[in-house]
DNA sequence: ATCACTATAGATACTAGGTCTCATTAAGGA
DNA sequence: TCCTTAATGAGACCTAGTATCTATAGTGAT
């Protein structure tokens, strides 16, 4: 499991590296944290598991990842916006509102629907954002049984 | 024009009252204001325009405003978040990057696709954020007029 | 029209998330 | 190994918003 990890770390560093960006220490443990991290993140939780950052410069990790699409931002319902992987390409995300994991929404092609409706209105259509809100299998598992024995 | 912008700021304070809220004065300048508005604005434009209010009482009309339903944030392509006049209940809005106007997404059924796709990844759907962007009608036409000009 | 009650206002300090500046350090190619 | 330049860290600053506190103003009852 851990080599997974790294590798995942390797990789994130290696698509800098493919941008023109140098490979420093501190990218290097940015980028292990966050190939750590298994669901979305603040840059106040990476600053929390690496104290000897400076602050600046994990903002600066963070826009770089994003820039170059490795990471991406996700909405929370109540605005918030964290960091995430990037699974390449647009895509959506199933927030589980629980437990905070996410996944990929996989086979939802509403850009055909947004672009009947938007022409219909007379938009030209360049974007969306789409986020969806949810219990993901296992919370909805895990409250079930809870329910259950609060019963 | 004046007067129905007026009747849409009464309706903005009506509404508050409905709710057990005082009609104040300052909140009889944030109604105005916003009912002036013609596109999403941030509780700084607001501010612009009401110089003696104190920011905090901004930012408590704003909040109350969305409480109330009167208002909704939407989300700017890069992340910022803005406020526009609601049109009650859930809606989604095409946003024009050009002008910032924003018109209400209607005709749009997105729920039971996302339903459908939630399902079958085993998510509880539970609700959904989407915004739509592109470039509205007029400024499509004003764009071509300007490049043609521009030949 | 006044009174009393309490919601609201304004000032201001504070927080969170992020950017800017600048002097110092360290990648990495010649 | 040296040199150039990108990147770092410290810290000031910024924007959006919240919390706290005292003073004030709405509003229902008299």
């Amino acid at each position: 499991m851990r080599k997974r990890v790294n590798a995942l770390a390797e990789q994130l560093l290696e698509t800098l590296e493919e941008q023109g960006y140098r490979s420093t220490s501190p990218r290097r443990a940015v980028a292990q944290v966050i190939a750590n991290q298994d669901k979305h993140f603040t840059a106040e939780d990476l600053r929390e598991q690496l104290p000897t950052l400076g602050r600046a410069t994990i903002f600066r990790s963070l826009k770089l990842l994003v820039e170059t699409g490795v990471l991406c931002r996700v909405l929370l319902e109540d605005g918030d916006l964290h960091y995430q992987l990037s699974h390449r390409g647009h895509h959506h995300h199933l927030l589980c509102v629980e437990c905070g994991s996410s996944q990929d929404l996989l086979g939802c092609d509403i850009q055909e629907l947004l672009q009947q409706t938007s022409a219909s209105h007379g938009f030209e259509l360049s974007g969306h954002w789409l986020e969806v809100y949810g219990r993901c299998r296992s919370c909805t598992t895990s409250v079930s049984s809870a329910e259950l024995t609060a019963v």
